[in-house]
DNA sequence: GTAAGAC
DNA sequence: GTCTTACAACGCGTA
DNA sequence: TACGCG
């Protein structure tokens, strides 16, 4: 147990040499050494945004659980973000601090997932994402061919997007745009391209929602594009032998096909990010527009 | 990982 | 005191 | 309206 001061809010840390990874030998308080570390790049994509956490108090392979809702034990300091659900208010908590990202850590929540809006636009989400949900048997060459179709229709329609690996099996490719539409709009958006790929690679991809009917295909999945719905941050460890992180990549690294999921891992990280800088800063940074593709359908291929 | 509730 | 339990529950598409 | 899915 160890009490921190960082930047003026004080944390307890605990259990630091509990096993977390066993056949990697990785401790928490490694997990929690490496958040600390890759803080400065990934803070800025957590900030403002509400989160869902996954915690593993027992590490990667052991039982989980979900957590929405900030308990009430948490420090004073920490930014909590109220949401009406059904039945309650949801407190969901923010990260723009080490601080913050510590104590999430600490009580077992390596895997963060936020929002796609933030909380001062809700409503308006600053990204589409195009979530490429391999099934079980899907070859790295045909999810990479996928995201190449993706990245094809993308420029067609005059947008940018930029790729990463979910760290698991999958790769997301994120479109930074303007907050300025609907979760309905930018779904829509999602779906016509999801669409246009399906029909131009349809031996390899599905659209069906139906697992029985997927094939064992790679699963296009545009629902992601909704309120609440979130996906695993990118710098976010997975829950994966190996110690898996969601890692931004070029897209020279997909056409080539080179760079796989479990290549990019706790143990080496660091040293891309300090080199290559953070590739999805664009992420953060472009503000496209939707209204060409909105005014006139018959635009989207 | 932590605390509240059940024995 | 010690042990057990909770910690999400919604949006969307399809049948 | 119910169910599957993420
Ligand atoms: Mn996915
Ligand atoms: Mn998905």
């Amino acid at each position: 147990m160890t009490q921190l001061s960082i930047a003026g809010k004080e944390i307890t840390v605990t259990n630091l040499e509990k096993v977390w990874w066993p056949d990697e030998g990785i401790t928490k308080g490694e997990v929690i050494n490496y958040y600390v570390e890759i803080a400065p790049w990934l803070l800025p994509h957590l900030a403002g945004r509400p989160l869902v956490l996954t915690r593993y108090p027992n590490g990667w392979a052991g039982k989980s659980f979900y957590q929405k809702h900030t308990p009430g034990h948490a420090p004073a300091w920490l930014k909590t973000f109220p949401l009406a659900s059904d039945k309650r208010i949801i407190n969901y908590c923010l990260v723009d601090d080490v601080a913050a990202l510590v104590w999430v850590v600490n009580s077992g929540a390596f895997e963060i997932h936020p929002f796609l809006s933030r909380i001062g636009t809700l409503e308006q989400p600053d990204f589409i994402v195009f979530d490429l949900d391999p099934m079980e048997k899907v070859t790295w060459e045909h999810i990479c061919e996928t995201a190449m179709a993706v990245a094809q229709g993308l420029e067609l329609w005059g947008l940018k997007g930029f790729p990463k690996l979910s760290g698991s099996t999958g790769l997301q490719i994120f479109v930074p745009i303007r907050p300025r539409y609907t979760y309905s709009q930018i779904r829509e958006v999602a779906y016509s391209l999801c669409q246009a790929v399906n029909a131009a690679l349809p031996q390899i991809t599905t659209m069906e929602r139906s697992i029985a009917k997927r094939e064992g295909k790679l699963y296009l999945d545009y629902l992601q594009n909704a309120l609440g719905k979130t996906l695993a941050t990118v710098y976010g460890l997975r829950p994966r032998p190996g110690a898996t992180i969601s890692t931004p990549l070029t897209w020279e690294e997909v056409a080539s096909m080179r760079a796989r999921p479990q290549d990019f891992t706790l143990f080496n990280i660091q040293k891309r990010v300090s080199e290559k800088g953070d590739l999805f800063r664009p992420v953060l940074q472009l503000k496209q527009d939707l209204d060409h593709l909105l005014l006139s359908p018959d635009s989207r291929k």
